[in-house]
DNA sequence: GTGTTTGCAAACAATTTGCAGAATT
DNA sequence: AATTCTGCAAATTGTTTGCAAACAC
């Protein structure tokens, strides 16, 4: 019953994503489309994400702290958040599917998946936190 | 620099999150207190969640979806939310330190710990899929 | 032409905050 | 008396939605 048409815009957007290996946020991505089309509006870009990840396209990470983010690598993988300048990264590939089996002892539902995400510090954190250096927010 | 005072009404929030397992959210713990001291707002409530999560009294739960929940039970554990009525749940503790080396490896940050919960169906949706029945949401 | 997408602005949900007065120490 | 906490309302943040015009098929 929905078809789905094209649209610039949305392209745009998916490109963006693309060429990102830093999850951006919603607002991000407005910021960085509009130097292409300076008219596109924050609610086109955020019902674009919603169809986009909808369609299997790219996916939605919520971290819980602040905006969601958006990732076009869609290969299982997991995510590290830097508690120093908040930034989002990627960790190498690993299988983690034991921990489902392990929830599910003694548990009487049906456990179907995990939504996991590590913290810690990020590489140039760890250096600057050693030196004392100061915080760089790389987080909105 | 900042001393905490007594206050009733923070005392009945925390009494109230001790009496339940079912992880509710500000709004429902507001409802609740209310009964008591029905001049409380929700503000209050807010404060007092945030300032007893900081000092370690209780927990915020952020599953990503909809409001925060709290929880009052501060030994390890992990958190199971149902796919279908959206309720949260307790799971029988296990240890999954190993976890963080796993993602350790090939990273050149330092991972200092994580944060998982897992999602499914849980043991009445479970049947209750199987009889076709409807969707009784629990959760707000 | 029909149906989908857009820009804009207004609406919304969850949470936070400023302030004057009340409660705690 | 000094400081912290409260209720209230307004402000903020992140996101969604209604609508008429623009665009895709």
């Amino acid at each position: 019953m929905k078809a789905v048409k094209y649209s610039r815009q949305r392209e745009s957007i998916k490109e963006y994503l693309k060429s990102r290996t830093d999850h951006p946020t919603a607002d991000m991505i407005y910021a960085a489309v509009r130097q292409i089309y300076p008219n596109i509006s924050l609610g086109t870009v955020y019902r674009n994400l919603t169809l986009l990840t909808e369609q299997g396209e790219i996916q939605k990470i919520s971290c819980g702290e602040g905006s969601d983010r958006f990732d076009a690598r869609m290969d299982k993988h997991y995510h590290f958040i830097c508690r120093r300048c908040g930034s989002v990264m990627d960790l190498p590939s690993m299988d983690m599917n034991h921990i489902d089996i392990l929830a599910g002892n003694g548990f009487d539902g049906r456990i179907e998946g995990h939504s996991t995400f590590f913290y810690g510090l990020c590489k140039d954190c760890k250096q600057l936190e050693k030196e004392g250096k100061e915080i760089q927010e790389k987080r909105k």
